[in-house]
Parts: structure tokens; sequence; C-alpha cells
DNA sequence: TATATTTGCGTATCCAATACGCATACTAAT
DNA sequence: ATTAGTATGCGTATTGGATACGCAAATATA
């Protein structure tokens, strides 16, 4: 049997969407080596546990939370002090939760996890602004050709929010109306009968993405693709 | 100190391009459980090294190449009983190797090397024909909207080689003339003064891939992208 | 009643992708 | 020689989707 002394560990980049603003969940433990510094939600794997076993789980420990949209984002090994104590491979893993769950985080035994904007972190733990940073461009170029930004949202949405989520997060003018035509031209996006409460201006009918139909016309060879000047 | 008994271990898969058809680089080694089983390239990361560095030193060890594009791919860890010998965790990378490379491949001390088709792979070890197929998306995926297809030809090559090779590989019909017409348009492929040796029909330029000049549009925001109907 | 604000729909324009015609330059066969 | 065959290289017409706008509708507020 070889002998070999590297640990695998998981880590979990979450991101949550609310008032016009990109956020990263961060935790800070309550004991062990991490006491009081911030850091992504994460730990070792276990012995006979799958890797997304591993992140799912430390998902519900440290945070308290499911989240709705869950990849693998990049396996981080090439520095072999990333860790100084001991080598450490770390699998991160990319993720997505909709607006209801973001207003829900809370403490739990292990940890204190808060919500910061992605553009005013803290100081992080080891190399997990670097971790960060990779995320945030793999969200920006993956929302032009998945579906993912309605992840981000609540079950039903107005044009407005899904156009601003855009815009704040690929930091561009996109055209208001273009922007509707295309999106409605999909055929996945549909109308609902409700109102959102009002504000100002014209009341804004609340919108769906239909899960269903999306799958239906993927298998059709339908390719999602959402692009800016 | 942490206990854990998972391994680390890299895997490569090599393509190569000649004749109108994609290959992968597989090995049969001459020792060790994987005797008379062909299997991708790959190995157990040693202790203080990172991860990329024992992909190359393994290339080197079992198949004798430089490669000339590499990056990671996926990292196979949620079934853990992959390998049935115990807990091994893979981080898979995804390189290319050019036509001359292509045609110097020999054995090594530690292995048998050779190239097969990719529609006619023999039975392979592990879960490594799943790896293969994912690679197998990749590269076709990457090949729309990064300019890696001049990484599996020679340093300069015929139009009608680009061109078949986007074709073999997307399995796609594409128009000859309007694919020439947009790569030129690019401006970083470079007719040269030379001519191919001569087979039947007009003789045809050879032309180059000039990367300086790719990079220097790519800072300038260009975005390479080539589609087909 | 006027003003501000946001929503929702429509049309004109333009550019890049597509479809396709055809001359060119060679080899090979008769 | 002449002809057929083959692959290269260049050009133009068409079109469909992205872009740029104009503007009416429906509400709150002053």
């Amino acid at each position: 049997m070889i002998q070999q002394n590297i640990k695998i560990a998981v880590d979990a980049i979450v991101f949550g969407y609310s008032n016009n603003t990109l956020n990263v969940l961060l935790i800070k433990q309550k004991y062990g080596v991490l006491e009081n510094q911030w850091a992504l939600v994460g730990g070792f794997v276990k012995d006979n546990e799958g890797l997304q076993d591993a992140v799912v789980r430390e998902l519900k420990e440290e945070a308290g939370i499911d989240v709705d949209y869950l990849e693998q984002l990049y396996t981080f090994g090439d520095d072999v002090k990333r860790d100084p104590r001991f080598h450490v491979v770390s699998v991160a893993y990319f993720a997505l939760v909709n607006n209801s769950v973001f207003t829900l985080i809370a403490d739990t035994d292990a940890a204190d996890a808060r919500w910061f904007p992605v553009n005013n972190l803290p100081d992080l733990a080891f190399d997990h602004k670097a971790i960060i940073d990779l995320s945030i461009k793999r969200l920006q170029s993956k929302l032009s050709y998945q579906p993912i930004g309605f992840d981000l949202l609540s079950a039903s949405f107005l044009f407005s929010e899904l156009e601003n989520l855009y815009c704040t997060i690929l930091e561009k003018e996109i055209d208001r109306r273009n922007f509707r035509k295309k999106v409605l031209n999909f055929g996945f996006v549909e109308e609902t009968n409700k109102f959102a409460p009002q504000k100002s201006g014209r009341p804004a009918k609340l919108f769906k993405f239909n899960h269903k139909k999306y799958r239906k016309l993927v298998e059709d060879g339908f390719v999602f693709e959402i692009k800016f000047a």
C-alpha cells in the first residue's frame, strides 16, 4: 500500500443575491485552528465519503443550509504550502442559493455564518480569497451560457430583478427592452397572474422559470446563451 | 492531526490528432496492479508535490512526452469504490500534443504507450472510459471558444487540415469557404510562403498560428468563438 | 392635474453568419 | 494534347438575430 501524507478537503463557495448585491457565504469557526478567522465553508473529507457528499455535509453542519445549485469548480493543489500546517489538496465547489435561503442563514453549533458582499470581503484564511475570485469569474461566464441566474432569485421574480442581477454580476449595462424580448423569446420564462407588491411606477407582473420546459427545449437541441455587447 | 485514509492520484487524458482521427494516449504498465490492462497515464501524487507537477512527471515517466496544452479537467471522487483496492480521489488533467509529438511516442521503462482512436478504445481500467468520455465533451466545447485546435496540428498546417479537425472532432459538416473566411478574418492565422507537398488538386499554402498576435487581440478584448449551425 | 417612475410593446437598422457560384492550379488518365 | 477529376482560393447575395430606439400604459406622489 502506498504511503502518502496528503489530506483532502472540500470547500464551498456559496453565492447569494439580494438587494442588487452579490454575496458570498463565509464562516468563522467557534473552535480549532480557524478560530476568529473568516473562511469558506469546508473541511476534510471523511474516509469512505464521496466528495460531493462531503460538501453537502459541511454546508449543513457549518451553515445549516441546502443549496439550489452545486457543481465542482476546481481542485487547488499546486501550492503544497497553501495550508501552512501540512499538505492539503482542496476540491472547491461552486454553489448558489435562492433568495429565500439567503434570508435564513443562521449560526450553527460549529460556526458563525454570514453573508459578505463580494466587493467588501474581510481578510480570509489560506488562499480563500483567490478561490472566491475564480468563482466569481466562473459565475460571470456561466451566467452567459446556462440559466443559473434563476437559482439566485425567488421562485417568482420581477423582470427588473433578473435584469439587475445580470447587470450587477456582469458589471455591464444592458438594454432593458431587448433583454426582456430575448428572455421571453426563449419560452421557458413565463408570466404568472400575480403582481409584485407595489412600489412606484407601473405594477409589475411576477415571472417564473419553467424548469420542465427548459429541459424539454434542451433535449430538442436548444442552447441557452445570453450575451451583451 | 487529522487521520484520513484517502489517496490522491492524477490522471492525464492526452489527445493527439492525425489522419483525420482523434486519438487518446493509453499505457499498459509493465509491473504492478495494472499489468496487462490499458489505462490512462497517471499515478499517485508524491508528498510535497504539486498536482500539475505530478502530471508532468507521470507523462515523462510513463510516456516520455511533454505536452503542448495542459489543464485541469475534473476531480473524480464521488464513487469511493472507483478503485476497488482503496479510496482514491483522482484529479484528471486534459492534455493536447501536436502532430510531431504524436509521431514520436515510444515505450518507456515503466510502460507500453500507444495511441488509440477515440471511437475504437480497448477495455480500460477503473472508470477511465467515463473520464475519456467527459474529456471528449470538454474538447468539443473548448474547440468552439478557445483556439486549442492549433495545438493538435503541426506548427504549419493546411487550411484543409484545420477544417477537417473541426469537422471530425465536432462531428459536423461545415462550409469550407465560410470557415476559411471566418478564421482568416480573426487575423492571427497567417499564410506562409511555403506550400505543402503536392497531392492532387491545386497546391495549398501552409498557414501558421501567430500566438503573439492572438494574445494581443485577447488583451484588447477579442473573444475567440467558432460556431456551426 | 401634473410629474416622476417603472413597465411593457413595437419598429427600424445593421452586421455577421449562411448559402452558394465560380475561377484557379495542379494530377492523372486517355 | 485534351479532358476529367480534385482541392484551393475568392467573391457576392441573402437573411436572421442583435442592437438602437420611440413611446404608450399604469401606478404613486406632489
